[in-house]
DNA sequence: TATAATTAAATTGTACACAACTTAATTATA
DNA sequence: TATAATTAAGTTGTGTACAATTTAATTATA
């Protein structure tokens, strides 16, 4: 076996999938005005609000190079505001607006809408799932700094 | 349960794995003076020299945007040149120098040392790798449109 | 066979992604 | 308590990614 072959690679098949699901979630997104990244800044805003954008980081695995611009973006679309922590001025708080809040009225029907797209059924759906929760273990991907 | 929650996406965990294996690549590929995106590239030709670029964009699933700058940025590394085909002058046909076809040598060990920093067995690459081919089957990724 | 349609690269514009660095605020330590 | 170390954002520079458009070459069609 050729361990250079393009086939016989891991990483290749985890790179080429990611960006094809990005891709197909384009026009599930377009309706809200956000890109994929600039929609999992707002899942985590929808889970927990009024974070600071480190901790959005740290859930995201995205560096402050990454997430300043993304942030502006999001507040120029007038989903989130930022503001400084008063205890410790070195933390942003970002918090949704109304706008921001409604929007996850908008975007509930998007998961089932990808699934479909992506053409799973549930139990696919749920073991591919299980598999990758255990691959981001064994990377530390699921240990949060932060806590 | 909230499909809207971050750990019940199944895109995300590709996201993220995608990039994580990547900034693990980095240590291994800096020696070849090779991003991983460059690598990929590099594998192709590696598997079959003297082919067209268009032909490296569909195995790759990279389109001229993103491969025109790739393609640049080896021949400047001096791993590869770039003529157009005779027969058909739309076509540029890729080449390696005798300094892109030795690299290869140096990128023997690569495979198992990312293995290894990956921390998985045989089984678990196998595992993993028929599940990732099993999704890329289902999302139409291998259907080479060349052919 | 002149014209239209198609095709492969290149270009343009927007948006990540991250390493390395800078700045300002906070905390630790001599 | 002045100084050093640490921390969170922001900035800079490089490198993807891709949609949309342009350009030049080839093929199809009236």
């Amino acid at each position: 076996m050729n361990a250079l072959h393009l086939t016989n690679q891991l990483c290749f098949p985890f790179y080429s999938i990611s960006k094809e699901i990005t891709k197909r979630y384009r026009p599930l997104l377009e309706p809200l005005h956000l890109t994929y990244p600039q929609y999992l800044v707002m899942l985590v805003l929808w889970e927990q609000d009024r974070i600071a954008m480190k901790e959005i980081g740290a859930r995201l695995k995205l560096n402050s190079g990454t997430l300043t611009p993304l942030i502006n973006k999001l507040i120029a679309l007038g989903y989130i505001e930022k503001k400084r922590n008063p205890d410790d001025e070195r933390h942003l708080v970002i918090q949704l607006t109304n706008k921001g809040l409604s929007l996850e009225n908008e975007a509930q029907q998007i998961p089932e809408k990808l699934v479909e797209i992506l053409g799973l059924t549930e139990e696919e759906y749920i073991r591919y799932q299980q598999m990758l929760a255990e691959f981001s273990m064994k990377l530390g991907l699921n240990d949060d700094a932060t806590c």
